[in-house]
DNA sequence: ATTTTTACTATACAAATGTTCATTTTAATT
DNA sequence: AATTAAAATGAACATTTGTATAGTAAAAAT
């Protein structure tokens, strides 16, 4: 499986497309230490996990002899349990389960993981029973934004919005009345960034 | 002077290129060495012929730099007809045939084709029967430049000068005359930029 | 015939390069 | 606040690698 890198090792692996794109040739660990003005050894340790991460190839003891590693065109993040986007569920009844998403549907960085919603509760945003939702793992998001919080120690889907100290849950369904409450009862544990549905 | 390889040199640049193609970087001196069952001193020469022959690039003291130099040393233009340097003939004769020209006769962009001279009248310019003579597409030339030109229904090449509405076409050959003619009569098709000449 | 170029050997040196050890600092997560 | 992971240091070590010296031998060019 694909991992995703910390920003510092797609810099890293930035530098050394960009090097190799120049040059013809690969650099060497001191290239890039000289690069990021650190030392040989943390350079090498950043080849390593991108090379343990997949990102690019090399041969040990070969002088300049990375070569990067094609990118996929998808990624594989875990599922990491259940959604029910209206009433919420238990959090996280684990699922020992992964699924693959296209690699455009992430930006920059940070930890993705899915959820499989439950339920017809979301189906104003066009969000259906079976889908698996795409959350980017943070804990702040703008207002306004989809994300996945716990409240009342149940993990949900809203659309979030934040004034002083209060936050308002907005449901994505005409039905179900928004909640209004203090910003320490809901913790954001996730952006939402896409869906993916599979029909059979 | 056409910098050619020696057949050793050839065999060392092929074991570069294939040796890049399956590693994705470019092998050290020793690998060369080895493959050779030479000493690295000597593959090492032959990496300095190959560079001096402007067949390779690389960097002085970087292990792995080489890259390859895949520019062709010649490049084929058509052959489009005959033509007779001093009395002209009937415009193209098509010729269905190609000539590799050095790639240093041809100078920034612009349509490349050849001719084949019958005769011996541009002697004097040194330019003999049996010589291909390489023009570049153009329809306008500075005075004095040798020019194939179309003139009564002839192409012919000769030493072409303008001045107001007159045009004087001068043969290199002191026993024919030059045409003066007006401007409107006379169509450059053509500048001379180089010929081939291959004895036999 | 003489000179130059090419192709090598054997050994050695020095610079470049990959790698390791024991620790520390920093940043992110729980 | 405590814990874990990531990022880094600094000095050293071990290969790998490029390069040099000093020469031999054969082929190619003049």
């Amino acid at each position: 499986m694909i991992q995703h890198l910390t920003k510092k090792q797609k810099k890293v692996l930035d530098f050394i497309t960009s090097f190799i794109q120049q040059n013809g040739y690969s650099p060497s660990i001191r290239d890039i230490a000289r690069h990021f003005k650190i030392t040989p050894r943390g350079a090498h340790i950043h080849v390593l996990a991108l090379e343990k991460k997949g990102y690019i190839t090399r041969n040990p003891n070969r002088s300049r002899s990375i070569t990067l590693t094609k990118r996929p065109e998808s990624i594989s993040v875990p599922v990491k349990g259940k959604i029910a986007a209206g009433q919420g569920i238990e959090m996280f009844e684990v699922i020992d389960e992964e699924i693959e998403i296209p690699i455009r549907m992430i930006k920059g960085f940070g930890d993705y993981f899915a959820l499989k919603v439950e339920g017809d509760s979301m189906i104003d945003a066009h969000i259906l029973d079976g889908d698996f939702v795409i959350l980017k793992r943070q804990y702040k998001v703008a207002n306004g934004q989809i994300a996945a919080v716990v409240y009342q120690n149940k993990i949900t889907l809203k659309r979030f919005f934040h004034k002083g100290d209060k936050v308002t849950l907005v449901p994505e369904n005409k039905n179900i009345e928004p909640i209004i409450c203090n910003a320490t009862e809901v913790r954001v544990i996730g952006k939402l960034v896409g869906i993916i549905r599979i029909y059979e």
